[in-house]
DNA sequence: TGGCAAGTAAAGCCAGGGCTACACTTCTGT
DNA sequence: ACAGAAGTGTAGCCCTGGCTTTACTTGCCA
């Protein structure tokens, strides 16, 4: 188990694994924003960066920072003094984002984990589930579903 | 729904889970490093810069800089041109590191994730589970091996 | 033993994501 | 109608974690 010559984990050809993680991490915040962004238009018909700030738990200088990114994403739009909207791509992100968020969730009830658990830890992990992974969290949860009844 | 009093999503107290998911991505980089670490002497009797380096994927610089990350945290230590070490510290940390990925995996590969794409997910996904969804995992896959005998 | 390759370190650059402090609009209430 | 409060924007700073370039050790080998 000392050989590095070992398959499953050769460990001399695993960077790309290091790589992509950072990468997932890179636009992990983004993600949480437009979600956010998304659900303030749905509740209040706007978003304001003061409410974005303070529900992300930052100051609204980060949260303006964090705009100006989705902006040059191309994922929201705004003018200065008004609220924040979604772009179309934007609002398609913050509905992914939602919907990984729930299958994140009910997978890790569905194996045992307590729910205010599983919300605290899905913030973090549901940015580093693969589209292959989510579509086997969902088979997953259909068929336990199915088995319950 | 669109009332931010609703207690099961109440907005207006949820920064802490942002802030949670963030300072968790702060010691991710850390312990990838003490694991490869920890592997680079198991393997190799000493880790060197360099080959931590190119495990990681990244020059070596980057590494040193790393390294120093742990020593200023008392997982590592090393001495110029000799090769870098782990503290008792630290090498619990690689341990309870590699243990975690491994449950990850198997958890991930128990509701039907692909080995490989588990895998990869798992680099990513590790670091943002807590020790009670660990737990959780544990006795999912206990209860799962018990089942297929 | 002298020289060169490999390993290591240090400095300086960039971007991201925090922060505070301060300036400026917008809104609101008298 | 205007002043002050609330909201927003901007500047400048810190730290992390990447990068490249450059300089210095070390160690090996001819």
């Amino acid at each position: 188990m000392t050989n590095d010559q070992d398959q499953t984990s050769n460990p001399t050809a695993q960077p790309e694994r290091f790589n992509q993680a950072r990468a997932a991490q890179a636009v992990a915040i983004l993600e949480d924003y437009a979600e956010m962004i998304g659900d303030l238009i749905e509740e209040m018909g706007e978003a304001r960066i003061t409410d974005i700030a303070s529900r992300m738990g930052v100051t609204h200088p980060t949260a303006t920072k964090a705009v100006a990114r989705l902006k040059r994403e191309g994922l929201a739009v705004s003018r200065p003094y008004r609220g924040v909207f979604l772009t179309e791509e934007g609002a398609a992100l913050a509905d992914r984002v939602r919907a990984r968020h729930r299958t994140v969730v009910d997978l890790l009830v569905a194996v045992g984990v307590p729910l205010a658990t599983a919300e605290l830890d899905a913030e973090g992990l549901e940015h580093h589930v693969s589209d292959a992974t989510l579509e086997a969290f969902d088979s997953f949860l259909a068929k336990s579903r199915k088995d319950q009844d």
